[in-house]
DNA sequence: TCCTTATTTTGAATCGATTCAAAATAAACG
DNA sequence: CGTTTATTTTGAATCGATTCAAAATAAGGA
């Protein structure tokens, strides 16, 4: 039961019909008189044809109706890293709404027969650039495809893109756990640079961070500056955005003479590892310590306790990235969305004593 | 910078070699002598040509390397439904391996120009036939591509689908609350039949419901008649798989003179929903009430408690249904594959009172 | 019946590559 | 230097449809 190899021109010379009118009968069956039509289709139908074949109409119309979001990680990525699934939930909103496919496409395999950015059938990418960005836009770039870089980093202005203000969300964080009284605070920073994990010294930031966790570091510094902290008061501990270096980097942090009574997370992931860690110890959240996360992913709200965190709007940033390449009106520069605070159970004052 | 509207033709002629050789020189470049290569290249990069277009290549290799998932759902089913998720997940990691893309489709969008089931540009199809799978199956078969239907509960044997053994897990999950010592257990089923919430009269199973929930609920019974447990001693309420029918269920449930010292939850969705509301409402799991729910998706290891669970083997499936499609051998008939219990921490013992 | 207008149908061109038998060129050898 | 063999290059056919100007046919009007 293999595709048959009945083609459109069989099907019109067997119904002794033009090409022409025989492929009207399939995409345009109202120009076409109805005997006519009824005879082709039965021809059609009794030598096993099965439509037209999408991959000739293709090479003529040119347009595919799909769209691929491509990321320099494993295709198991978009569908269980938090921040990537509620994405591509926001994405697959809007292209229900506008009939568009969605292909996912790691940027990983490099194999010349493997399916990558250079061999997708789409019309344009959206790119996750929350690692290896540059690649990642070089690669899209020569397939001359319109595309649209999100959570990219990068100062290069031509490139399209769509971020978020990073600085003023990390600073509302920290701003909100300023409020609440505390003082003794640290941050659980994320990346993929083994060397970035442990205890960073400030001056560290600047020079090897990514742009996204550098920019709410900063956004970080500048709330805890208000309320006259210091950045070498504030310890920063660097994980791998999964699991194992987050409860070490936990362990790092209570092990301490004065552990903090807040935690500055730099992800909602991490941050419900945080909140395991110290479930797990016995430390109550928030009445022991207050944490605040950063993204606003879903598992968020649904976390015990429900995660006080900084929410980015998935929904404008989806609908934005899709017309943009549907429509072909890329950004011109890059622009950044504002995020909001959140505010639910796992943040409150310190304790008294 | 939309695509160049320079063709392979185009830089053949620039450079004075013949079309079959500008060919040669990107997909073979073996080939051809270096210095021709080296020519070639440089007037394609003068010209501003990409490389060669997928579409033209496409239609000649009629090759792919793209599988597409399809669902009679919307496109956000894959990204956030926890089983689709976790199965989405597993056949991503398949894919990777076999440098294989995936195309995520919804069956629901009828429309002409729409991505849809016959416009798909894939070598083969996954479905997904949790609902409407008869639907879905039809449409796919029009296209003639390789298929193979997962969940799927129908007769017809000569559907190349992969599933697994209901019944027995469904018995596997019952027996081990009746070995706990519960006798009073009530059943929260799923389904997409508004007829089909509230409380369900055994002989309307038979009857309305569809496959996969029916043979569970046999599974079911299968068990409970072993400890000598009539079926109308079990009640059983329907929910629609969501959030807000699964919480009127368990009111309803709840609200009786006799309120079950045990759940089968058919999902572990439903489960995590059911364990919510009992948690609002004061009541300890597993002390007063233990839960078991189905499918064994990741959710289930970190809800709190724990839950215990039939976890279906997404891994083998992922793997058999992604090999059969890339090597068209399709399975002859359907193959049921085992459930594994997986015994956590939301079932005990009833209380002794 | 003849002319005009509306509806259908035709057939060749086109989309952008790959393929492969045959021709051309280069290298190797006695 | 002439043959034989190996390496490159050519050019036309092919993949499977869609498109559109032009031709054919049908319908309507006087």
């Amino acid at each position: 039961m293999v595709r048959g190899n009945v083609r459109l021109a069989d099907v019109a010379r067997a119904a002794g019909v033009s090409q022409g009118t025989a492929s009207n009968v399939f995409s345009r069956p109202e120009v076409v008189r109805e005997e006519v039509r009824e005879r082709v289709l039965k021809v059609a139908r009794d030598l096993g044809y099965g439509g037209p074949d999408i991959k000739g109409r293709l090479l003529r119309a040119g347009r595919v109706n799909a769209i691929g979001v491509a990321a320099v990680e494993p295709l198991t990525y978009f569908f269980d890293d938090p921040w990537a699934r509620t994405l591509m939930t926001a994405i697959g909103e809007v292209c229900d709404a506008s009939g568009t496919g969605i292909a996912v496409v790691s940027a990983m395999n490099e194999e010349r027969l493997a399916w990558n950015i250079n061999s997708a059938l789409v019309d344009g990418f959206i790119l996750l650039c929350v690692e290896g960005g540059e690649r990642l836009v070089e690669l899209t770039r020569q397939r001359q495809l319109p595309f649209i870089a999100l959570a990219l980093g990068i100062e290069d202005e031509t490139i399209p893109a769509l971020g978020i203000d990073n600085i003023c969300g990390a600073a509302a964080a920290a701003r909100h756990l300023l409020e609440l009284g505390h003082r003794n605070i640290a941050i659980l920073s994320i990346g993929d640079v083994d060397g970035l994990v442990g205890q960073i010294a400030p001056e560290r930031v600047d020079q090897e961070m990514d742009a996204t966790p550098r920019d709410r570091i900063h956004g970080y510094w500048q709330a805890l500056a208000e309320y006259g902290l210091s950045r070498e008061a504030v310890p920063i501990e660097g994980t791998l955005h999964d699991r194992p270096s987050t409860l070490r980097a936990m362990e790092a942090l209570f092990s301490s003479d004065t552990p903090p009574t807040a935690i500055l997370a730099m992800s909602d992931k991490v941050a419900i590892y945080a909140m395991q860690w110290l479930t797990e110890r016995g430390l109550k959240v928030p009445e022991d310590v207050s944490i605040i996360g950063f993204d606003g992913v879903p598992e968020a709200a649904t976390s015990l306790p429900r995660l006080t965190t900084v929410a980015q709007p998935f929904a404008e940033i989806a609908r934005r990235s899709v017309t943009a390449i549907l429509e072909n009106a890329l950004p011109e520069n890059h622009e950044a969305l504002d995020l909001e605070l959140v505010v639910r159970d796992s943040t409150a004052p310190p304790r008294a004593d």
